[in-house]
DNA sequence: TTGATATTGATGCAACTGCATCTATATTGG
DNA sequence: CCAATATAGATGCAGTTGCATCAATATCAA
């Protein structure tokens, strides 16, 4: 029993592939051509500025951001060493830490919003109007 | 000036990164849980496939899935490796060379479909109707 | 023709990812 | 309480990607 999907599903798997790998690698590249880190930097800056004082764990980062927990421990190494990132060790659970984003964080991701936020107006604001980037949305919530 | 995306291009960026995701994962996986390699052999694949008798060139390839040349040089080396693809001589650019697929390519093409095509059907086609699928596919295709 | 430039594809090296596994601590069931 | 199990996070190693650059051939302009 070899079910298949039909073609209008492909067509919208292939134009899903296809916008997504055009739209990120032009958002990494404006960020490179800037001299800036790349975009999961960003998220990891973002959450951790939503999360306000308390900070978040490492396993709500990777939960929030869909990361892989070997990825997620050494991009925060990275931005750790990078100066941007504080773990603070945790005491009511001795395994873990809780992290903060400090100034110099919070100063980088404004940095790349500048860019990333343009690069998100351009390349979908431009394009479709509000209506239709709404429309958007709904589809592709739908499928995760 | 520093232009801002309003939330309704932001909102359907987010979707795509998360939609792309979540659908790209869980594809890798079943392939992985099938001992079959990642969807860029498929890809390769399917477009040597499709070209037929006379085959494509890396160059040529590279254009039509939007990959790194130095990646594809060195995915069509151990596909080669592994046995799928032959790569002849290009009689007119001594440069070049031209790819084919061969029939064990082929048949693990076909392998591959089985379970990308079921992921399709079962990610899209359980969640879209076809209408809904060709809008979203329709709105994608205005970011490329 | 010839020298300058562009294109095709490969590759050394550093950075990153995926996998398996490890240590430390927490939780749970008896 | 204790042993068994689960969870948090780190890490060694192999495989992959990104970057820069290279060699070989093609194209173009004078």
């Amino acid at each position: 029993m070899t079910r298949k999907p039909d073609s209008a599903a492909v067509a919208a798997w292939i134009s899903l592939a296809r916008a997504h790998r055009v739209a990120m690698c032009d958002v990494e590249a404006r960020l490179k051509a800037a001299d800036l880190p790349p975009l999961a930097w960003y998220d990891v800056l973002w959450e951790l500025e939503k999360a306000g004082e308390c900070g978040l764990r490492p396993f709500a980062l990777e939960k929030a951001l869909l990361f892989e927990q070997y990825n997620l421990s050494r991009l925060i190494d990275r931005m750790h060493k990078a100066g941007l990132v504080e773990r603070c060790s945790c005491p009511d659970d001795r395994r873990g830490q809780t992290l903060h984003v400090n100034d110099q964080g919070r100063a980088l991701r404004q940095r790349m919003w500048d860019v990333y936020g343009l690069a998100i107006a351009e390349i979908v604001g431009d394009r479709l109007d509000a209506a239709e980037a709404e429309r958007l949305a709904t589809l592709l919530a739908k499928l995760g």
